[in-house]
RNA sequence: GCCCGGAUGGCGGAACUGGUAGACGCAAGGGACUUAAAAUCCCUCGCCCCUAGGGUGUGCGAGUUCGAUUCUCGCUCCGGGCACCA
């Protein structure tokens, strides 16, 4: 039952909600203005997925970017804050499939609830600026931008294994496959050569490592997660030649230092010399079937646990460049193709992979670096040993530190034309190509003729064919609608195929911050002019799983639109908040568990304000939120005897009138100076780290005290002029978190102005400071006694005093002082 | 395994650059108002000891310091990220 209905006390807040909704709405209030007189700042909080209905991490989330936005406004900045749907999507399809439906239908139907949801939380939006990527208008500028991309070689195809699913005719990302098997039919998936589209993310490796160093308003946190994806090694890649054959096996180490330490290779099963080695090989038969063996058993696996080690011999030998040593060629589980050469130089002694290989293959290992102290024998050595030392047995390399050794390795290599150093990254290249119906096309066509031909750019958007066909399924991929794909060269005008993947969704949401500069802009991608007036975004909110996919493509679309001319900049957030996730029972909210809490619920039973108040008062942003339905009914209960106390003293608030500081009583006196005093803390707060709930606390202070001066009929009462400049100043703290409830209030006791109107509040220092100081004293570090003194007092009378404190003096009993510690301000600590 | 975080009352959380531990809220207990309940208001509230008062206390163990939740070293537990990366 609404708390609202059986008691009069409660305000009404379903009517002052809507009320100041449909005010800010029909009054564009929070539109983003040109106006060049005040600085930009630019507040985003990451886009929803319009799945059906926002759920508490949504309300945490848009609550926190809310009050950055609200408080920066009164701060005089000029705000940008917008909002949009990351519309493109899987869940989409499922939904349509079950209901029978098009996805652009159900996408639209949830946007337009959740939008809703959204307006009723009282969220600042400029909505004039909002997006839905899945709107043609939007993916044209993303497709314009994949032609540029491919124009600047930024884009291109090759073939690489995918998940297949032959019954539903589609690739699957590896998510959507369960136990080996598809998820939609449990048909058995099979791994299959596809040809993709690809960016090259790592061209730009190197600056996006490199870049990192300017993200100081970055938690650190991230920036290390996106280096450890990037994944830069350095080292040595030298070539091995084969015995017996032309062909040489190239590997990649970035401890050169061990390399007369090599007692065997490993080899990828992938690798592509392995046909090579296995030609007129009498062993050939044996490889190609444990060959067979260990690429099935990876695709079983998947990226689970550590299979055990396993490998077999070639039958092949490579020589080692550095001193002619013949090894054995393995081909080894272990080795992947993706990453450095697909080849590695096996060296037991100091690896603990290849010790383990070694062993379970009696394979040889020969020790080449000594750590100090140490006096390695390849008999009893039961690991590998890493740590780094003096190289031995290692021709005129012995004697070296490890460290030194493997510049000197890399400079003998180089300048004898074996090997050079090399760096790699862990990054792979970004592919894009997705099987499904709702994404973006990818605008390229293939011509028998004159191969791969992008579309030029006037025939843009390629849309997706919204018919709703009876015989097919409305999301059927674009492979299976003639219509679609049939079309025409661009070079040639002779029949050709439009390609028929679709792009990943985090291309969408790889560059929609900017787009929301100049979202209706229709000669480009981006106006440039409103483009470098926004960006970068000053304060980037969102969840820490995106920590590494949707930021590392962001930060990389901002240099490649960078690159192509629409950008100034080179990161696109220079500030990013990553907010903790909503728990409850100790668990992430989740329908599966059972511990979902609708915002709907809180918003009919308690309002917004009271929602968003308890989102940011219950935790820093941080940090994990514990959900307490208790909790939001003591916000409820706070903001309710707000509104009592104003009602109360509504015509004394009024009649208010100008504060003569020097006329005010003691408790007038206390009450200014606890207004000042929370005007400093809230601010302060929020421009430290934006922790909200600390920033409430203060304002909760201001207002006990505030009650409790007022209601105490033994002292001396507080004129309408203080309680005014309390309210006045309360009101505003707390308007970027409850923002209807101010705004009302505020209305309520002044008929002149809007709280919008207003700007933060400022302190005065005189006003705030206090004029009595607790001094703690201690003896031999213990608290023993406490003073009240003048807070002029310095340092000389402050000792004097506390060498007088009776309570301090007991625990001197006699013994004799060596030492008297005086902390201005303080304490005073007396040594014996 | 490697790399990051974190640990403070019954609970969520405060504590500026080392200087009164526990702000604010929740819960709990007591009281006022009420025929009663709800709402509201007031008081108590880390633990231990016999009160005045004292002892003890920020995951554990050391250290630095007049003084450590805060700094250093060594652990334990919890959370997260990456994971055969050569």
């Amino acid at each position: 039952m609404a708390a609202n209905d059986t008691s009069s006390d409660f305000y009404d807040f379903k009517a002052i909600e809507n009320k100041w909704q449909d005010h800010w709405l029909s009054n564009s209030t929070y539109r983003a203005s040109v106006d060049s007189s005040k600085e930009k700042y630019y507040v985003l909080e990451m886009f929803p997925y319009p799945s059906g209905r926002i759920h508490m991490g949504h309300v945490r989330n848009y609550s926190i970017g809310d009050v950055i936005a609200r408080y920066k406004r009164f701060q005089g900045f000029n705000v940008l804050h917008p909002m949009g749907w990351d519309s493109f999507g899987l869940p989409a399809e499922n939904a349509a499939i079950k209901n029978n439906s098009h996805p652009a239908r159900w996408t639209y139907d949830n946007i337009d609830y959740m939008r809703d949801q959204l307006r009723q939380l009282g969220l600042s939006y400029d909505w004039e600026r909002e997006i839905a990527t899945c709107n043609p208008k939007y993916y044209k500028w993303e497709q314009q931008i994949f032609l540029e991309m491919y124009e600047k070689d930024i884009v291109y195809q090759k073939t690489t294994t995918v998940n297949w699913c032959n019954s539903c005719e589609t690739v699957l990302a590896n998510e959507q496959v369960i136990e080996g098997a598809c998820w939609r039919c449990d048909e058995q998936v099979q791994a299959r050569e596809m040809n993709g589209w690809f960016f090259k993310i790592t061209d730009y490796a190197e600056e996006l490592l490199d870049d990192l160093d300017m993200l100081d308003g970055w938690p650190d946190k991230v920036i290390t997660m996106q280096r450890n994806w990037i994944g830069k090694s350095t080292g040595l890649q030298c070539a091995f030649d084969i015995v017996d054959c032309d062909e040489k096996l190239s590997i990649f180490t970035t401890r050169p230092d061990t390399i007369f330490g090599v007692t065997f290779m490993s080899i990828a099963a992938e690798h592509p010399l392995l046909e090579t080695l296995l030609q007129a090989n009498p062993l050939a038969d044996e490889v190609r079937s444990f060959v067979k063996l260990i690429i099935e058993e990876k695709k079983e696996q998947g990226r689970e646990d550590l299979t055990e080690k396993k490998g077999i011999f070639t039958g092949r030998y490579c020589s080692n460049p550095f001193n002619g040593e013949k090894v054995p060629i393995f081909v080894a589980n272990f080795v992947l193709m993706g990453y450095g050469t697909g080849a590695v130089m096996a060296v037991p002694a100091h690896d603990q992979r290849d010790f383990e290989f070694a062993k379970k293959y009696g394979l040889a290992v020969h020790p080449v670096v000594q750590p100090a102290g140490t006096d390695l024998d390849a008999a009893d050595m039961e690991e590998a040993s890493t740590l780094p030392g003096i190289l031995i047995e290692s021709e005129s390399f012995s004697g070296m530190h490890s460290e030194e050794a493997k510049q000197a390795i890399i400079d003998f290599a180089r300048q004898h034309n074996i090997g050079d150093s090399h760096i790699t990254y862990r990054l792979r290249d970004w592919g894009i190509s997705r099987q499904r119906y709702w994404g973006a096309p990818i605008p390229m066509i293939r011509c028998e003729k004159c191969g791969v031909q992008p579309v030029a750019i006037k025939d843009l958007p390629v849309t997706l064919p919204q018919d709703l066909d009876q015989e097919q399924n409305s999301c059927a991929p674009l492979h299976q609608r003639n219509s679609f794909f049939e079309t025409s060269c661009p070079k040639c005008g002779g029949s050709a195929q439009r390609e028929t993947d679709t792009m990943d969704t985090f291309v969408e949401s790889s560059w929609y911050f900017a787009r929301y500069t100049s979202p209706r802009f229709t000669d480009s991608p981006l106006n440039k002019e409103e483009a470098s007036r926004w960006l970068p975004v000053d304060q980037y909110i969102g969840g820490v799983e995106h920590a590494i996919l949707h930021l590392l493509y962001s930060r990389f679309f901002t240099k490649v639109l960078r690159d192509l001319g629409y950008l100034d900049i080179d990161e696109p957030f220079k500030n990013l908040l990553t907010q903790g996730m909503v728990i409850k029972d100790g668990a992430k909210m989740s329908k599966s568990k059972g511990n979902v809490v609708d915002p709907n619920d809180l918003i009919q039973e308690y309002g917004a304000d009271t929602t968003r108040l308890f989102s940011l008062f219950a935790a820093p942003p941080e940090k994990d939120l514990e959900w307490n339905a208790k909790g939001v009914e003591g916000c409820s209960r706070f903001l309710n005897r707000i509104h009592r106390f104003v009602s109360t003293h509504k015509e004394a608030i009024i009649a208010g009138g100008e504060l003569t500081i020097a006329s005010l009583n003691s408790n007038e006196k206390e009450l200014h100076r606890k207004t000042h005093q929370t005007i400093k803390r809230v601010t302060g707060n929020i421009e430290q780290n934006f922790h909200f709930n600390t920033a409430i606390s203060r304002v909760m202070e201001l207002f006990n005290s505030l009650s409790s001066l007022s209601g105490d009929k033994q002292k001396e009462s507080l004129g309408p002029a203080v309680i005014r400049e309390a309210i006045d100043n309360l009101l505003i703290l707390l308007s970027p978190m409850t923002p209807h409830f101010c705004a009302e209030l505020w209305a309520n006791i002044h008929t002149d102005s809007t709280i919008e109107e207003q700007s933060w509040p400022t302190w005065d220092e005189e006003a705030a400071r206090e004029d009595e100081l607790t001094i703690v004293i201690q003896v031999k570090g213990k608290v023993r006694s406490r003073l009240q003194v003048p807070a002029d007092i310095d340092d000389a009378a402050l000792e004097e005093l506390a060498l007088k404190d009776e309570s301090a003096l007991k625990f001197i009993d006699g013994q004799t002082i060596k030492k008297v510690i005086v902390v201005k301000k303080k304490l005073v600590n007396i040594v014996v």
